[in-house]
DNA sequence: CTCCTATGATTTACGACGCA
DNA sequence: CTGCGTCGTAAATCATAGGA
């Protein structure tokens, strides 16, 4: 148990960055609602499940995201386009 | 659920987003020495006393709405913990 | 390996709103 | 009307993952 336990404390002193697709989803919800980009907190609960992370992962990437992005809008010009184009695609289906 | 301030510009997209007042204090961060006896403090007890509060600020050098405030966070912290904590148990 | 930047998490400080 | 409570967030900062 303790052995568990001193690993799971270990898990969560060294962080992961999250898997390509769990940052294209959230880039996905994040693209296409960026004039109000703040998910409720059914919204975030979705996102999780399907990123596989947590709540407080989702409120902490899009925390993250917003003030990034706020700050250099510039930088994610050709992110914000490609997502842009994406969400169009998959609405055209 | 409009919160700090909202802009007024109907073209950019970070328009409707929140946005801290200008007036907002720069975040500072606190000194280990002071970060150590707010924990200590909150180890006594989770909710302040005017007094305490008072004795708090003047001794570690803070306003007595820096105390109040980290004492608030400090709750907010403690029940992410245990909502993370019980979050990931679920498996 | 050393730098350097990107990224996830944590720390201060509030605004909005609740309750007594 | 006061005044402290929570909740959700902004913005700055921390820590380190990862790539050149």
């Amino acid at each position: 148990v303790m052995i568990l336990r001193s690993r799971f404390l270990d898990a969560r002193r060294k962080r992961r960055n999250f898997s390509k697709q769990a940052t294209e989803i959230l880039n996905e919800y994040f693209y296409s609602h960026l004039s109000n980009p703040y998910p409720s907190e059914e919204a975030k609960e979705e996102l999780a499940k399907k990123c596989s992370i947590t709540v407080s992962q989702v409120s902490n990437w899009f925390g993250n995201k917003r003030i990034r992005y706020k700050k250099n809008i510039g930088k994610f010009q050709e992110e914000a386009n490609l997502y842009a184009a994406k969400t169009a695609v998959n609405a055209a289906h | 659920h409009k919160e700090e301030k909202p802009e007024l510009d109907p073209n950019n997209p970070v328009a409707n987003w929140i946005h801290a007042r200008s007036t907002r204090k720069k975040r500072c961060p606190y000194t280990k020495y002071q970060t150590l006896e707010l924990e200590k403090e909150f180890l006594f007890n989770m909710y302040l006393t005017r007094d305490r509060r008072y004795e708090v600020a003047r001794v570690l050098n803070l306003t007595e709405r820096q105390v109040k405030i980290w004492f608030q966070n400090r709750r907010m912290k403690m029940k992410k913990m245990n909502k993370d904590k019980s979050d990931s148990k679920e498996s």
